[in-house]
DNA sequence: TTATAGTTTGCAACCGATTGAAATATTTTC
DNA sequence: GAAAATATTTCAATCGGTTGCAAACTATAA
């Protein structure tokens, strides 16, 4: 087992014959530091290959310039995206993140909540799991003061900054849309609506069934996980349901509304003609399936790096920062051929 | 801001009267320390809201319990999953990883690799950028004695383990299945040749022609960065190529595969009867596509929890995996009706 | 030339856990 | 009951930066 011997400030003090604060001091631009003193530290360091010690850092000085995230899911694309806008923001600013993810489960969660705490992160970015009912686990955060912030999913909280898009005007657009398409029977398959995300997007939905005159029915909305089985149940549930069958389908997420048109083409049901179909994401399957699906966009990555921006002015203080509680970034609609009844594209 | 001050191991010590130096053995159930005393000791710290501090820990013991992860992408089915292995084997052995990703620049992975060395990872565990050339930038851990653990995407190496399929095995699979469904003008989108899962595939593919008197054909061989665009663009090169076109393609991977073959289906082309396809890793993907992808499926999760523990044994010094320089995991092949010529699934 | 202010640098304590060696306590043995 | 063996606990140094304050040095002013 090769090894070197590290190499320590206290060797570059030695070579340099200068104190070890000095060293220190100047490796970090401190500014009472002779620039010339700080060039010769600095060359020195290179020279002998000195590498800092975080440890020994952070014990003194109490950051660790890690950022801790919890994700409710690792294999979704939006979810990745998240991460990658997350990594590039994160690495500019000096910062590591430490990733875990809840699998969609409360226990999990806190479970990650907990670790993250022990890890001593210098923050905290959460999009919540699926049936996370309180937020309690991230108390031991709020009472030391180390900022939480939560994105796409999250909890509203006085002492903590959101990013979400607006969920019930996209939803809103949705239906609209559909609506337009001459739908007036619209099934909505929606998720726990503990989520901001689902909630939103149902009321948005309902608003527009309002605002265009056309009876809300309990009957149509589908609550579930929203994946690939749980699409493929709606799809069983609309098979059944003869006779009365909806006229368009708005889903929640790209994966249930993809899995429900695919059974449903297999039963023989034309899309959009029969059903006319919209989801919510642009994930790439949105752009596989036949006919293509129309959806929301929004850009994780834009999101993964403002959770962290919004971290950092968060710790720099900024005063404007302070008071901004949510942040809403952009998303729009993409019109692709399973919800146009009439002209399609080409 | 609200700040309790944190508890250590000499508070607790006070508390019970005895030494810190007991406490931390304690803590970590050292054997010298009487049962009883433990008991008490795990008690305090509980009733006091002891949590340990990583970086005195580390700073003093030179383990950090932190796994570094370079992938070639964040945004990718299979990568997501493995990333999701490996965070459930880190986590019971108390690992905890430090992800980020090359967004297949060589150039970035080595700043990557940089960092990770920095942050005193206590293991690596890689999967190579596109276009990385050579494995200079792993050099300071291999000096060190850190272990490199390359997973799919590898390089052959006397001091670090890697984790594969089959590829050879598995791409002659498909090629054979492709010549036994009648296909004799085979064409293969490969990646850069640089990496192994490209490289074996494409010997696999040729042993698989050879071994059916099918001679090789150079021109039938796309080498692209196998992402949507290059699908689409062997698509268009395909639609030019009049009069022999190919009968099948086999693709590296499901999105090229998947683009070339929307691309090829708006221009009229049928698959599988005029042109078969076959692609690999089974992304959720080859689900949707129409007709449904035959491809090769391997586990992401199984080759990241076996990644991880393969470090550990690493580090606990097995003897039996010392030896052990690569470990192959198992894949199969999936067909679907995108290259059954024939008779057609359900 | 001396006082005064401004620059630079160094001293020494400190962050909190770990560790080998030594000290003390408890048991066992004869 | 004393010596020997074993079990437990403690001492004190250490890991490598960071930081408040004092010291030393320079430059400017009087």
């Amino acid at each position: 087992m090769p090894d070197e011997k590290e190499i320590t400030i206290y060797d570059i003090a030695r070579y340099l014959n200068i104190s070890a604060t000095t060293v220190s001091r100047g490796l970090k631009d401190h500014p009472t530091i002779k620039i010339n003193t700080r060039k010769k530290i600095a060359e020195t360091a290179m020279q002998l290959g000195y590498r800092s010690n975080t440890f020994a850092s952070s014990l003194r000085s109490k950051k660790t310039y890690t950022l801790g995230v919890i994700v409710h899911r690792l294999n979704s694309y939006f979810v990745a995206t998240v991460l990658a806008g997350m990594e590039d923001a994160a690495n500019q600013e000096g910062y590591n993140l430490i990733i875990s993810h809840s699998q969609e489960k409360a226990e999990k969660e806190i479970d990650n909540a907990h670790t993250m705490f022990n890890k001593r992160v210098d923050g905290l970015l959460v999009s919540l799991a699926y049936d996370t009912e309180n937020i309690n686990h991230f108390k031991p955060f709020f009472k030391k003061g180390i900022p939480v912030i939560f994105f796409d999913r999250i909890y509203e909280h006085s002492e903590s900054t959101s990013l979400v898009i607006d969920n019930y005007k996209a939803a809103y657009e949705v239906t609209k849309h559909l609506i337009d398409q001459g739908c007036r029977r619209i099934m909505h398959l929606g998720g726990n609506m503990l989520r901001n995300v689902y909630c939103d997007r149902l009321k948005g939905y309902k608003q527009a069934l309002l605002d265009s005159n056309i009876s809300f029915d309990e009957q149509l909305v589908h609550v579930s996980k929203l994946n690939e089985e749980a699409g493929t149940e709606a799809a069983k549930h609309i098979l059944k349901m003869k006779g009365k069958r909806p006229d368009a389908v708005f889903s929640a997420n790209d994966t249930a509304a993809v899995f429900c048109m695919i059974k449903l083409k297999e039963a023989g049901i034309r899309i959009p003609d029969d059903i006319a179909f919209a989801g919510f994401n642009n994930d790439p399957m949105s752009k596989i399936i036949e006919p293509n699906l129309t959806t929301v966009n929004y850009s994780g990555y834009d999101m993964g790096q403002a959770a962290v921006t919004s971290f950092i002015n968060h710790v720099n203080g900024i005063p404007s920062v302070k008071k901004t509680n949510t942040i809403i970034l952009s998303s729009n609609l993409i019109i692709r051929n399973s919800s146009l009844k009439n002209k399609k594209l080409e």
